[in-house]
DNA sequence: GTTAAATTCGTGTACGTACACGGAGTTTAA
DNA sequence: TTAAACTCCGTGTACGTACACGAATTTAAC
């Protein structure tokens, strides 16, 4: 309930303690050459006064940028999910660009462990100031991580997160919550006592670890309602079109589904198959706003698209970095993305 | 294509034109005492240079602050839809204090034209640098900013838009697609040959405008879709519980509805009244995340609220004018809110 | 042609902070 | 005893822009 109306600066703290404003700077800047007694002194006043230092004036007199590496999948022919993040990430640097922050980009291969470890690599030789990580790769993060709080970098994680570690925050989706929400969808669509199957299409076992975490989560709804449906699941490791059109073939043969739900982006491949076989009547659920799965929304062979914000992930990502670098205001750890839903009439609107 | 890697300062276009600063600043300001000549050297190296003023130096410099004022609907006991905007000033408010902004917040009742008036008059007396408003009485509001362009302030437009406005820009929902929606959310939960009862609830003309919009959008994708359906709708002009308890059960006498929709944030009036009638079966939808439409949500009345980010709407309200006023970019005209839907799965990660 | 007024422009200071430099005082080493 | 080293701190300049003040030049008026 203080009165903040005049805005205290480095003199007024210096008059008050009987010193210069450049052993004011000193303390403020934790840099040597101050008495502890004097310090101490000096951090009473800043704290009694609760001096807010002017962000303008700092950046202005600072002529050093700081600079914030990203690390994220390249956006492949396979999924162009990673262009959203990227736009988000490249927005936000343009944003703070004026504030002499620059963010360096750098992409690995999403099939390919030793291109991450390559490029974090490099990063940890460039002595960045802050680093945006998509830590799609488990071990190797960890290690990543590991060392980055070693050398005091500090580092923000999106899209999923990495146990124990002590990021800046955590920016993505609540992976259980999202299927549960999915299976919630689905049973708007389903008559009673129906058969759902589950897809999961992804080669790399820690990319895959995701989709059960959504599994557990869609299974969990239909438990939570004693819902009478049955479920049949698959588990596609190729992720080329012919591989799961084989797949597709099989199980609808042998079993008569109301809706498919795929757990990723992928769905569009089955959308493919749906539309080349001429398959309709039966409900089709899947994940993330890509121009293929718009394209098949707006013909009705795809129903639902869930979505979270993947450009804002990345958006958020670097203004919390620029946050905690710059202003040093608290970040909230856990940012859980919204869970959207899109559908043949809302997507026009929808921003990622 | 340019290098632009060395920003260039006014100290170089001075040095370039054989001027002084001063002289540059002047015309960068567009202060009198520069002859045209040289002014027009000045523009043509400032161009050429591509030269981008230090947004931070000139506000560290500038120590006049910049003042916006806000004027919104107070949110009353019958809808706290206005929290939510306001939430979202305050928020912008904080992050860009800093920077030297300060918003001064105004309210009118929507129930009465004349504290819309009382308060734009004060607004006009005090001569800020921008305006944020919600032009909910239409020529009240006309009138209003008419007055602010006449003293070259710069407004923004939230919740809904005014014709032929030179506003900087609208921010807010499009009422006929977000009824569409709302349509064809119903497709999906209903059998064919079923009845719908649309309800629009509101007591002031301006505003039940707006709803008719969306009943338009509503009815509109019926009509595309060929669909044979049976729409009821009602206008309800009192928005207390008994007069709506009075008109739903004369309704629901006459007929057998399927689903009700109701165009605004009075759903949960709705949804009380089928609570208290044991009323199940029939699907419920409405707008707006409010804690009590949250509530009958969770307990299955509602089954969807539509909703489009009034926080949000009053957070981009702030930080366009923000843009506007400090980093002169340009600012997109019109900013359509994402047509989100929510349900008992997603509601607890739904952000405004 | 002289003076006043108007026009056009340069200089200096300020904004609040960062940081280099160096000075005064104290301690250590020779 | 004196030089050197170290501790602690004050001063000055810089960041890029805004703006007041006043100087130089031109124009107007008689």
């Amino acid at each position: 309930m203080k009165k903040q109306e005049s805005p205290v600066g480095v003199k007024e703290i210096a008059r008050r303690a009987n010193v210069s404003i450049g052993t004011v700077d000193r303390v403020l800047n934790n840099r040597t050459g101050v008495s502890a007694s004097t310090k101490e002194k000096i951090l009473e006043i800043i704290k009694e006064l609760d001096y807010q230092p002017n962000v303008i004036a700092r950046r202005l007199a600072s002529k050093k940028v700081l600079r914030i590496a990203s690390l994220i999948p390249s956006s492949s022919r396979e999924t162009g999910y990673w262009e959203a993040p990227l736009n988000g990430i490249k927005q936000a640097a343009d944003e703070i660009r004026a504030f002499g922050v620059v963010v360096d980009h750098y992409f690995f291969n999403q099939n390919d462990k030793k291109t991450f470890t390559k490029k974090a690599k490099e990063i940890l030789r460039t002595d960045y100031d802050g680093v945006l990580l998509a830590p799609m790769f488990e071990q190797e993060a960890q290690a990543f991580v590991a060392k980055c709080a070693e050398k005091q970098i500090p580092y923000v994680l999106i899209n999923s997160d990495l146990k124990d570690s002590d990021r800046v925050c955590y920016i993505g989706p609540d992976l259980h919550k999202s299927g549960y929400l999915a299976a919630h969808l689905t049973k708007y669509l389903l008559p009673p006592q129906s058969a759902v199957l589950i897809v999961n299409i992804s080669r790399e076992m820690d990319q895959h670890h995701h989709l059960l975490v959504k599994e557990e989560g869609f299974r969990a709804y239909f438990k939570n309602h004693h819902a009478d449906v049955n479920i049949v699941k698959t588990d596609i490791r190729e992720p080329d079109y012919e591989s799961i059109q084989a797949e597709l073939k099989k199980l609808f043969r042998k079993h008569q589904f109301d809706v498919v739900f795929v757990s990723n982006s992928r769905v569009f491949t089955v959308a493919r198959y749906f539309e080349e076989q001429k398959i309709s009547g039966i409900k089709l659920i899947g994940y993330d706003f890509l121009p293929e799965n718009i394209a098949y929304l707006q013909k009705n062979v795809i129903d639902f698209l869930i979505c979270q914000k993947p450009q804002e992930q990345g958006y958020k990502g670097i203004t919390s970095l620029y946050q905690h670098l710059v202003l040093q205001t608290a970040i909230e750890k856990e940012q859980f993305m919204p869970i959207d839903i899109i559908t043949a009439e809302n997507y026009q609107y929808y921003r990622n």
